[in-house]
DNA sequence: GCCTTATGCTCAC
DNA sequence: TGAGCCTAAGGCT
């Protein structure tokens, strides 16, 4: 499901929540074989890049999750629910006791919010944890870790530089629709900010990344960093501009109105007024407008 | 209920 | 380039 604004959101809301804790570790559908190792640890840190997510055990041992396109937490406070359907993963907090009332899971995501990204977690407000769906759920060591962090290319939401994606993409002779989604090249960037990303710069997907000039380059990086960061309004990325919206006034905006192209097939660009395209790129859905991207 | 789709990625050919 | 993996929601009938 996430791009990696939601996967920097869960590492920040886990560090409030579980950080320096030793928890209980546990893969009820036998689904999760290096639990055992984890069981019973403290967790010094919670780690995000790009769409990774490292939760430190401490002892060369950081649990490596990867959400894929339908991995999801789900969170609340004791007692623990039943294990329901094939859960991979959960943990919770050693010693931590039923609160009274609180037997249902946290509303889900109801944290989110379009303010400056951070989290306003309250500390002991979260007992355990649920992954289920995940493409990746594995014990990494600090080698194979720091293996991986090599491969990603540079994140916005993490203060990195842009220059080496600037130019890796300046040497490839691939539309910049494929590049964008390449994560050696930049990291945290999925399908929907591919699509509102390229709107938002007004470039054509379907330009090729030597052929694109460095400015553009760098608006779409300097747009990307707060574009993540406001992320989430229910459950939902907003990439609209208030001004280019229909209802402008509305606060939270329309769910109609959440995004330029993405999901918008055949309907009217917000600035032009032309049908929306859906095509596919690299095996994705890549939506655009054809007369404001050139 | 069934079918399609979905914010991802890896591997085999 | 295509199949495969994983789960849930929404649009149909």
């Amino acid at each position: 499901m996430p791009e990696g604004n939601e996967v920097h959101r869960w590492a920040e809301r886990h560090t409030v929540a579980l950080a320096g804790r030793k928890l209980h570790v546990e893969g009820p559908n036998g689904r999760f074989k290096d639990s055992a190792a984890l069981e019973g640890r403290r967790l010094e840190r919670v780690l995000a890049v790009g769409k990774h997510l490292g939760y430190d055990f401490g002892a060369d041992r950081i649990l490596h999750v990867h959400l894929g396109r339908y991995g999801d937490w789900t969170e609340g406070q004791m007692p623990l629910p039943e294990v329901r359907g094939m859960l991979r993963l959960r943990m919770w907090r050693v010693g931590a006791k039923a609160v009274k009332g609180a037997a249902e899971p946290a509303k889900r995501h109801s944290w989110y919010s379009n303010d400056d990204g951070r989290s306003t977690l309250d500390p002991g407000a979260v007992d355990w944890l649920e992954l289920r769906g995940p493409t990746d759920c594995s014990v990494y060591t600090q080698a194979k870790w720091d293996t991986l962090l090599q491969r990603l290319g540079p994140d916005p939401l993490n203060g990195d530089k842009p220059e080496a994606a600037f130019e890796k993409i300046g040497r490839a002779k691939k539309p910049i629709g494929v590049l964008l989604m390449e994560q050696d090249v930049m990291s945290g960037i999925g399908n929907i900010y591919r699509a509102e990303l390229l709107f938002r710069a007004r470039l054509s997907p379907y330009a090729m990344g030597a052929d694109v000039p460095k400015a553009t380059l760098r608006s779409i990086w300097n747009e990307a960093k707060p574009l993540l960061k406001a992320g989430m309004v229910d459950r939902r990325i907003v990439t609209t501009l208030p001004k280019d919206r229909p209802h402008r006034a509305l606060t939270p905006p329309l769910k109609e109105e959440v995004h330029y192209v993405y999901r918008r097939k055949g309907k009217p660009c917000w600035i032009c007024g032309t049908a929306v395209l859906k095509e596919d790129m690299a095996g994705r859905s890549l939506y655009w407008c054809p007369v404001c991207q050139v």
